[in-house]
DNA sequence: TATGGTAGTCAATTTTTTCTGACTTATTGC
DNA sequence: GCAATAAGTCAGAAAAAATTGACTACCATA
C-alpha cells in the first residue's frame, strides 16, 4: 500500500526530527530528570540552575509536543502539573545513554 | 588512582559533549554523508542545499575537534583534502541510525 | 601573466535562541 | 476580600548561530 498523502511539510526526514526534539539547552536534562520519575515545574527550575521561566516552560511545551513528555494535570490539595516520560520518551533515552559514555570518554581526555 | 588534575573548565558531562558535536544545521548530516566515504569541501556544499561555505567549514572543523572527523590533506595533481570519519565517528552513527528510526516513525504519523 | 580549481577566512548582517522582569490565572488559607 | 503558591505568558533585550559577499592562498595550465 503506497502513501497516498502529499506531505509538503515533510522535513528531509533522517535524525532530523529526533534530533530537533532534543536539542536545546535544557532538553537534554530534562529527560534525564525525567528518569528520575515526574517532573514539576518550579521544582524543575531549581533542579536546572541558571535555567529561566520561559526556556523551561518552552522546554516543556517542544518535549510535549514531540510526544516525549505527557503532561497530566493533578486536581489535588496544592493543584500540580507533573511532566512524565512517554513510551517514546523511553525509547529515546538509550540514545542519550550511550551518547552520555562517549561524553564521559571525551571529558576523560580533557 | 585519583585524578589529581584540577579540571575547571570541564562542563556538568551527561550527554551534553556528544550532543554539542552531533548538534548544528549542518552537523548530523555531514556525519551520515561521512559515513558513505571520504567527504571533501566543495563537493560537501554541494550536498548539503541551502547550506554556506562559513557554516560547513566551521563544522568540520567542530567534528574534527571533536575526533570525529580526521582531516587528511592529499598531496596530488589538484591537491585536496579529505575528511574522513575516525573510529570515535563510527560510535556515534548508531546513535544517529537510531535516531533515524525515531524521526521515521515521527515522520510516518504526519 | 592571466584563468581556473580547491579550500578556505573575515567582517558585517540576519536569524534564531535564550534570558530578564513584569504580568496573569487558578486555587487555597487566613 | 487579601496574600501566597503553582504554573505559567509576554514583550523586549541580549547572546549565540547561521548567512552573505568579498577576499586570500596555493597550485597548475594556457
Amino acid at each position: 500500500m503506497t502513501n497516498e498523502t502529499e506531505d509538503l511539510t515533510s522535513p528531509e526526514c533522517p535524525a532530523e526530527e529526533t534530533l530537533k526534539a532534543v536539542t536545546g539547552k535544557w532538553k537534554p536534562m530534562i529527560i534525564r530528570l525525567a528518569l528520575e520519575g515526574p517532573l514539576r515545574f518550579n521544582t524543575l527550575l531549581k533542579q536546572l540552575p541558571g535555567s529561566n521561566k520561559e526556556s523551561v516552560s518552552n522546554a516543556l511545551k517542544d518535549l510535549e509536543g514531540a510526544g516525549i513528555l505527557i503532561k497530566n494535570v493533578i486536581r489535588l490539595k496544592p493543584l500540580h502539573i507533573e511532566y512524565t516520560l512517554s513510551e517514546k520518551g523511553k525509547t529515546i533515552t538509550p540514545i542519550l545513554k550511550t551518547m552520555e559514555v562517549l561524553s564521559a570518554q571525551a571529558c576523560a581526555k580533557l
